[in-house]
RNA sequence: CGGGGCGUAGCGCAGUUUGGUUAGCGCGCCUGCCUUGGGAGCAGGAGGUCACCGGUUCAAGUCCGGUCGCCCCGACCA
């Protein structure tokens, strides 16, 4: 491709909106325009990096007998009815309607299209396994867009089904997946970490997120120093923190219980600040309604309760908090009275911080009052310890001894579940098995964000000078700079040399504007070309081209006779590089 | 959906507080000269519904009301 005829509009300063360094630069480099709020258009750069990750993942998913389908982005609203997914999904759904008043949304996923797909035309359990995707344009109205392509309404991605028989099957389906995912990410230059996550409204049971570490990304993700746990936020466990069996009888450090009138002050904050503690001297008492029946919950006051830990805890399905009247009945006080002591016949779950607290603050369950100097064991019993508070960077690891945990931001760029038989079951998707019996599809579905991706990539590998791309994303291979184009041995040269290039299959581009150097090597830095040639003094004095690396600009020297060759060479190396050995 | 902010040339911004000639600046763009190893220089030029609608006024980019768009923080997020 020449430069002169490339439509690239780079720009000097971004777009004041940009906050994002992936929004910046890609905007910067004339890969993409903001149309409307979350919404992009894919300018020739940037769709030939898309169209690179695209096919990396086709490969990969290929690679595991995955069959590429292309559904529908326009979804009829029965579908979605069945699932009940309809109204659960109703915010972030694009809704519309036909000529006929018909109701239609906008494909966010395709769990309800597939399954209806599959149901269709697969009967037995010979025609098992199956596993589908496409790479698709997917629509969700975010409650907030942002960082241009990292959060987006309308986004691409990669999304595969897998249909089996049984459990097993399931298992063979999702470690191919995951095994794939890795050669993905690795293909695309991404460091991703296969992390626990909790499953969320998309229901199933395991499920694994595939994230990148970055200071700008919007989740977080707790990792082990030493063993390489990881987790993210939600899910993320920690060491229990003490020996047991628990001593709790120190006597001597034990003070006197006393009860204080706290008026008016119920928040954490109120009652420390009335108190004159802090807030790692009191604890919370949180009341729930597990299962209908009331249970106490003590947290530290400066923590907060992770409920799927109470959920996953308890082991049942409906846990809620209790409403304020509720509250009332069971501790005579109102909501920021409750307290631990005088709650009798209720379960009494407190997290593993309170196990080392001495002399803390409770509520008294009496309107405008709190005790101090509570000892559990002395003043209340604790049911159990366990582990109900979100992980905080420097806890202990739960899966080694010594090793601690540390929060980081990550992007996610691909997401694993195993669904089971939640959307077999509503849709009422079966097969029959070998003994002649209807069994419900086991599945599982598996996410990339395809043009998350690029933004991920960019987000990790740049410098104050633009994009530094893995030759496997890059739009182009090589950048050519011929430093003048009115000199005639210079553009000879350069000439010459790109059609050997472009003959060699090599995914060339040659900046024949007529520019002055320092906008060409800017522009090239820019973009982020892997490999970029300069021709110019070093050509028209020694008769030797200049071969340099994007990410370190150190050039080499190479004889015009020997330079196809030694490129061919590097960039071949560069493709080893990121090839995955597993 | 709550809080805050912004909307003036392709991009970045000033001007709005205190209404008053023909609305400015930098970059970019066009023409010419000159220049060619990191976004050069000189000269000339084009480009505006001051987001939109309505109101106040002799007079509105500026004041008032409404609408739309965009950004940030929060709530939310398969």
């Amino acid at each position: 491709m020449r430069a002169s005829q490339l439509y690239f509009p780079t720009l000097r300063e971004p777009p004041s909106e940009a906050e994002l360094i992936s929004h910046k630069l890609l905007t910067k480099a004339g890969f993409i325009r903001r149309v409307a709020m979350g919404i992009y258009a894919y300018l020739p750069l940037g769709y030939r990096s898309l169209e690179k990750i695209a096919r990396i993942v086709r490969e990969e998913m290929n690679a595991i007998c995955a069959q590429e389908i292309f559904m529908p982005a326009l979804h009829p609203a029965n579908l979605w009815e069945e699932t009940k997914r309809w109204d659960e999904c109703d915010e972030i759904l694009f809704k519309l309607r036909d000529r006929q008043e018909r109701p239609f949304c906008l494909g966010p996923t395709h769990e309800e299209v597939v399954t209806d797909l599959v149901r269709r035309d697969v009967h037995s359990y010979r025609q098992l396994p199956i596993i589908l995707y496409q790479i698709q344009v997917k629509f969700r109205d975010e409650p907030r867009p942002r960082g241009g392509l990292m959060r987006a309404r309308e986004f691409t991605m990669k999304d595969a089904y897998s249909f089996d028989k049984d459990e097993d099957g399931l298992e063979k389906s999702y470690q191919a997946m995951v095994r794939a995912y890795k050669r993905i990410f690795y293909r695309c230059g991404l460091r991703a970490i296969p992390v626990e996550a909790e499953a969320g409204v998309i229901g199933g049971t395991e499920n694994l997120e595939f994230m990148v570490l970055s200071d700008s990304g919007e989740d977080k993700m707790l990792i082990c120093s030493s063993c390489g746990y990881a987790a993210n936020q939600e899910r993320a466990e920690r060491r229990k923190p003490f020996e047991e069996p628990i001593n709790m009888y120190h006597q001597d450090t034990m003070l006197p219980l006393e009860k204080v009138f706290t008026p008016n002050r119920k928040t954490v904050a109120q009652v420390t600040d009335y108190l004159g503690v802090s807030a790692e001297k009191l604890v919370k008492t949180l009341i729930y309604i597990a299962d209908g029946k009331p249970l106490a919950v003590l947290i530290r006051g400066d923590a907060e309760l992770n409920e799927s830990k109470l959920r996953r805890l308890l082991g049942v399905p409906n846990v809620r908090m209790a409403d304020p009247d509720e509250i009332r009945g069971l501790t005579k006080a109102d909501v920021g009275y409750s307290g631990p002591i005088g709650l009798s016949g209720v379960e009494m779950i407190a997290d593993y911080d309170i196990a080392e607290m001495r002399n803390f603050v409770t509520g008294a369950n009496e309107d405008d009052h709190h005790f101090i100097n509570v000892n559990w064991g002395r003043d209340f019993e604790v049911t159990r310890f366990a582990d109900l508070r979100f992980a905080k960077d420097g806890d202990g690891c739960p899966r080694c001894d010594s090793g601690l945990l540390h929060l980081r931001n990550c992007i996610e760029v691909g997401h694993v579940f195993k669904l089971g038989t939640k959307y077999s079951d509503s849709m009422n998707a079966k097969f029959v098995d070998e003994d002649g019996v209807e069994r419900p599809f086991i599945m599982g579905c598996y996410g990339i964000g395809v043009s998350r991706i690029l933004a991920a990539v960019v987000e990790v590998s740049h410098d104050e000078d633009g994009i530094i791309f893995p030759i496997t994303v890059a739009p182009y291979e090589l950048w050519m700079i011929p430093i003048d184009m009115n000199d005639d041995d210079i553009a000879g040269a350069a000439e010459c040399l790109y059609s050997e290039l472009i003959q060699a299959g090599v995914e060339a581009v040659i900046d024949d504007r007529d520019e002055r150097p320092g906008v060409k090597f800017k522009d090239a830095d820019l973009i982020g070309a892997p490999i970029q040639i300069i021709i110019g003094r070093t050509y028209k004095e020694r008769g030797c081209i200049e071969v340099r690396l994007r990410r370190d600009k150190k050039p080499s020297l190479v004889s015009a006779k020997e330079a196809l060759g030694h490129i061919l060479q590097l960039r071949s190396t560069l493709y080893e590089e990121l090839m995955p050995r597993d």
